[in-house]
RNA sequence: GGCCCCAUCGUCUAGCGGUCUAGGACGUCGGCCUCUCACGCCGAAAACACGGGUUCGAGUCCCGUUGGGGUCACCA
């Protein structure tokens, strides 16, 4: 029985890249008759959220890449959230300390920057935990137990040697051991780092198939080295190509809209989507570039991806969702316009921010606008109250990327919320609020007379704020 | 920088030694259709990174160079 699964960490919105890598694995399990399990890698205690995890699991549903085992069906494997396995962890990371695989070390943060210090300065080829406590003795150990020392559990990794690490799409790949770090399996938190939490988890979960990005490569020895020291038979391991910006580096905020919701907001459709990510790095044995997730499913075959890093291209994916759109009767069209954009919930959210402002019922579609569209086009006066007097265009555009940042932390945009944050980074910068909140009006909507900005930001949601803000950014910058 | 992966038009890719004067798609440009725009249709420009081998023959196999990427956390 072929399984796989995908594992998402909820430390932020909902990536597209996790959905090119889920939906590998959905093909997969489908064509094999396979299942497909969602488990959730929260053992981040500091950055994982439940509103991101909710937030991935409505993506995924969204695309329409179901599961057969998950956090929210439950499964014979569970629980299905790491955070929620820590005794699992604990009882193979001391099962793993009998056996000798793994050890307890005891070095302080400072010790372990010293020592990074040190091997930067000294240029060592292979920076990395440089052994310390591997040499300690029972006993040493003992008497730091007892001093109640915090400790970490780490691997052990073999001096001299191989590791090879058999990738079905690149063949053997071999790691000298010694370029291999003792990596940290156990946090001192108790929370397993993610190459234990995953080598146990995969194992408990039967999974047969590990079809992950290509990031994971390096790492990977660690995880063979792990298999060896439980008794554990591997996986196959499956390493895809990364997406990549037009730069060619790996996918990121910064180049690309990367949240899944941007997509789903802007009206792309899920099929859309899924057929465009499936045309990354694989094809259609027939050349078709147009095929239905069921069309992709018989036709799927690791033998006919490509290995170069496919780079994300939007213009492409617009092609492809306007074929989609297109096909669709001027019924159903109308139908999900009203269900997914011009829909009675949104338009009850924005009447009483724009009620005040209207006189004749049509006066509404005004105000409107920049609720509903993706881009606004800034107009010459908009550019010019886009910078305060006694500002740059560069003064501007910091302010509103530091904004950006506190929209892209948040799950969802609050009114409340927002506004005390504003209110913040206004007194932080030092700015007048008359010289913030203009920017940030016309960055967001394009105007420079709207309802209340906290409000309007809310209703509007993050997705158009944040891309808002970064087109106001991009014209600023391009003022220099 | 060490290690690892990768390498066909700007981009996604077809090509699994001869059928390649390298095919398709997005984008770009030109044209047709047309009240405009869009859609649609037709056409054009546009690529085998480089150097060595192997072979009768290399985009396809091997090696090297170059280039790009990833990774070197008590993040995943």
């Amino acid at each position: 029985m072929v399984r796989v699964r995908i594992a998402p960490s909820p430390t932020g919105d909902p990536h597209v890249g996790t959905a090119y890598i889920a939906l590998f694995n959905y093909v997969f399990a489908k064509k094999n008759n396979g299942q497909f399990v969602l488990r959730i890698e929260d053992t981040d205690r500091t950055r994982s959220k439940p509103e991101w995890e909710h937030m991935i699991i409505d993506a995924m549903k969204w695309l329409g890449l179901s599961w057969d085992e998950g956090p929210d069906i439950g499964g014979p494997h569970g629980p299905y959230r790491q955070s929620e396995r820590g005794a699992i962890y604990a009882e193979h990371a001391e099962l793993l300390l009998e056996k000798g695989g793994a050890y307890r070390c005891f070095c302080t943060e400072e010790r372990l920057a010293g020592v990074r210090e040190e091997q930067r300065k000294a240029k060592v080829a292979m920076p990395g935990y440089d052994g310390f406590c591997r040499k300690l003795t029972p006993a040493d150990v003992k008497a730091k137990l007892a001093d109640k020392i915090p400790f970490v559990v780490r691997l052990v990794v073999p001096d001299a040697g191989v590791t090879m690490v058999k990738d079905k799409l690149r063949g053997e790949v071999s790691f000298e051991n010694a370029q291999v770090d003792d990596q940290v399996l156990l946090k001192s938190d108790g929370m397993p780092t993610y190459h234990l939490a995953n080598v146990v988890d995969d194992h408990l979960m039967e999974i047969t198939h590990v079809i992950r990005a290509e990031e994971w490569i390096t790492s990977t020895p660690k995880h063979v080295l792990l298999y060896k020291a439980f008794g554990w038979a591997e996986p196959e391991w499956i390493h895809m190509p990364l997406l990549r910006n037009a730069d060619k580096s790996k996918i990121s905020k910064r180049k690309n809209p990367v949240s899944l919701n941007y997509y789903r907001e802007s009206g792309y459709l899920p099929r859309a989507m899924l057929n465009y990510l499936g045309m990354m790095g694989w094809t259609m044995p027939d050349a078709r570039e147009k095929f239905s997730l069921e069309e992709m499913i018989p036709a799927f075959g690791f033998d006919r991806i490509s290995l170069g890093g496919p780079v994300f291209d939007i213009q492409k994916l617009t092609w492809l969702n306007g074929l989609y759109i297109r096909e669709q009767s001027a019924d159903d069209l109308a139908a999900s316009i009203s269900r997914d954009l011009l829909s009675p919930a949104a338009l009850e959210a924005m009447t009483p921010l724009i009620r005040e402002r209207v006189n004749k019922l049509e006066d509404v579609v005004d105000h409107l606008v920049y609720f509903f569209a993706g881009d606004v086009a800034y107009s010459a006066d908009a550019r010019a109250a886009l910078v305060p007097k006694g500002k740059s265009a560069k003064d501007a555009a910091n302010m509103l990327a530091e904004l950006l940042e506190i929209v892209d932390g948040l799950a969802k945009i609050e009114a409340a919320d927002i506004e005390a944050k504003m209110k913040a980074l206004c007194d932080k910068l030092g700015w007048k609020t008359k010289e913030f909140f203009m920017p940030v009006r016309v960055a967001v909507t394009g105007r420079t007379a709207t309802p209340p900005l906290h409000e309007t930001m809310a209703v509007m949601g993050k997705e158009r704020c944040r891309r808002r803000l970064r087109a106001a950014i991009a014209v600023l910058k391009s003022q220099g």
